[in-house]
DNA sequence: TGACTGTATTAACACCGTTAAGTAAGATGG
DNA sequence: CCATCTTACTTAACGGTGTTAATACAGTCA
């Protein structure tokens, strides 16, 4: 039955084929310049080629963030044995949180800031948002970091489930800010990212 | 000469008129469902008359969140007297900008969170971002707080500047994803802002 | 070979922001 | 009072959007 087999693989490959489409035009042009029939344009195909493969432009552009975050994830997973002392692992991974952010702000921005489309289908929020998605993923990164500081007694002892809520909410606003208002007078930036990061830091160490 | 002054007057009257209608789309519709159409045929005008009074539609939005600062400042301004403790006063501050953000989310979404549609045109981004509009307003009551607290020696000696900005990334942050993810499985919803606070006011106080 | 299955297309719908051209009413100057 | 001129406003249209329905066309299977 290797027909079924060749005919599924083509179909995942123009699947990645429209991805890659989207991905680039996002980096290219900006969110907002995204559009189906250009992606369609892009691969060549017609505008509802794409149907067949997303169910609409929100299911495209949450396939994107899912792979970005996938990417988030994997520069955080390695964070433990990079770093073994929580203290120095947590800033670092901070660090790495807002530095991905600026440095993939057309992913980070579906991803993150923008608000999904349509809060109607309840169906695709649980898929989206569920226990074992990316983006759970990397809260969880940040969440463990927490618990393991606590346990090390570096950290005070708070609940790590929502002090890795709120400090993801602090470096979310950060990175959010300067890639959303590019042009705001921020005077020094890694001096704000310092500050912001510090806060955190120091509000969650030991004294 | 009071015809001039009438017709001045009836000018400013229907853009306000507009105002008014563009604002009660976006508080009750949300944001996305905001259309220069559906403006004009809740006043009862053409689409095109809107452009008499705004040059687009982003010019539009645009005096709609300035509209919201106005009534952000008017909230945070009166802190100083209503809270002479600088350490309280930035507490309450902080919380009340969170407040303000969670009541007006379709406000503050415009304002704060989407990215400003075209980032080509100079002149309006200096004009939205000048030294007197709200917007710098907002931050500048953070700054006075903060720099009265460490005037005080009640903070630790810190660059109001840098340390409001971060402090305002901090409470966007949690703002900003409270609005946007809504359905995020966010646990104990205060718990995480009075943890965000907590980082934010403990890190910044004197010890 | 004929029916069936899935892929892809064309055409269309209902929107959107915005512009150009035209209209009609009211103010102004003679 | 009439002609002109200004201003407010409308209609029609352009080019774009996401999405759906109907259709054609290939490859697979009995």
């Amino acid at each position: 039955m290797g027909i079924k087999d060749r005919r599924a693989r083509q179909k995942t490959l123009l699947r990645q084929q429209i991805l890659d489409a989207a991905r680039d035009l996002l980096v290219r042009d900006g969110y907002e310049k995204l559009s189906m029939r250009k992606v369609a344009e892009r691969i060549d195909y017609s505008p509802t080629a794409i149907y067949l493969h997303f169910t609409d432009k929100q299911d495209l552009v949450c396939s994107l963030c899912d792979e970005t975050f996938a990417k988030l994830v994997r520069e955080l997973e390695t964070l433990p044995q990079e770093f073994p002392d929580p203290l120095v692992r947590l800033r670092k991974g901070l660090e790495r949180y807002i530095a991905f952010g600026l440095k993939h702000p057309d992913h980070y921005l579906p991803a993150f800031v923008l608000p999904p489309p349509d809060d109607l289908d309840p169906k695709r929020k649980q898929e989206s948002m569920s226990a074992d998605s990316n983006g759970l993923k990397a809260l969880a990164c940040l969440r463990d970091c927490i618990a393991d500081g606590v346990k090390a007694r570096k950290l005070r002892k708070v609940d790590p489930e929502v002090a890795a809520r709120a400090a993801w909410a602090a470096i979310h606003g950060i990175t959010s800010l300067l890639i959303v208002h590019k042009s705001f007078p921020w005077g020094d930036q890694k001096a704000v990212i310092g500050a912001t990061l510090d806060a955190i830091v120091d509000g969650l160490r030991r004294r």
